[in-house]
DNA sequence: CATGGGATTGACT
DNA sequence: GTCAATCCCATGC
């Protein structure tokens, strides 16, 4: 049986079977694809239950469902009415926590992107939690999916991990304060404010 | 059944 | 820097 290169390591249920924050600082360098559409995760944020800016804060509701359910899979919300926002799930089955990925270095599938979003600049593409669900293609109808099965392909980091900054969550009005963002290190493609 | 808030973006001043 | 667009869903009457 032929042993998979490092680099095409997938990420499966384990992965996300423990803490969110860890989770969510282990996924930066990661990479993601959808339909072949994708590339370097280059930051994220985490929410816990416990977390008034969390959705599963005000508990279990059909809406957030998704979060208390076993951990790898698709959180797919409707942000302001426009913007869909891809999450991944994380913690043990019963918990309610995930991930939301916000930027990706683009490294597949850039034309595709491009035919969604318009022709710009590639740090454009993905450097924002809505930009890069419109780039992919991901939209409400993932809510709950299965990240580790086609057409989600999500694979470790591809060599090194890359150097991990941390910050204030962006764009929330509750808990602003904690510090679960997690940005590649010096990265121009995430989502401003840049971090220093 | 009506209301209002939200983990955003892009256009505009 | 400010601000509107736009829709799902939780909450409350």
């Amino acid at each position: 049986m032929r042993r998979a290169p490092a680099g095409e390591r997938r990420l499966g249920r384990a992965f996300f079977d423990r803490s969110v924050h860890a989770v969510a600082r282990d996924l930066v360098g990661c990479r993601l694809f959808f339909d072949g559409v994708g590339g370097t995760i280059v930051e994220t944020e985490s929410y816990e239950r416990d977390d008034p800016a969390c959705h599963a804060y005000v508990g279990l509701t059909e809406r957030t469902a998704g979060l208390f359910g076993p951990p790898g899979r698709a959180y797919v919300y409707l942000s302001y009415g426009i913007h869909s926002l891809l999450n991944a799930v994380a913690e043990p089955e019963g918990e309610a926590a995930a991930v939301l990925i916000r930027a990706l270095e683009p490294t597949a599938g850039l034309e595709t992107m491009r035919s969604r979003r318009g022709d710009r600049p590639e740090r454009e593409l993905c450097s924002g939690p809505g930009k890069l669900t419109e780039a992919l293609g991901v939209g409400l109808e993932h809510d709950g999916a299965d990240l580790s099965r086609a057409p989600f392909l999500l694979l470790g980091p591809d060599g090194k991990p890359p150097a991990v900054v941390t910050g204030p969550r962006i764009g929330i009005t509750k808990a602003v304060d904690r510090p679960w963002r997690f940005c590649a290190a010096g990265s121009p493609f995430v989502s401003k404010p840049w971090p220093r």
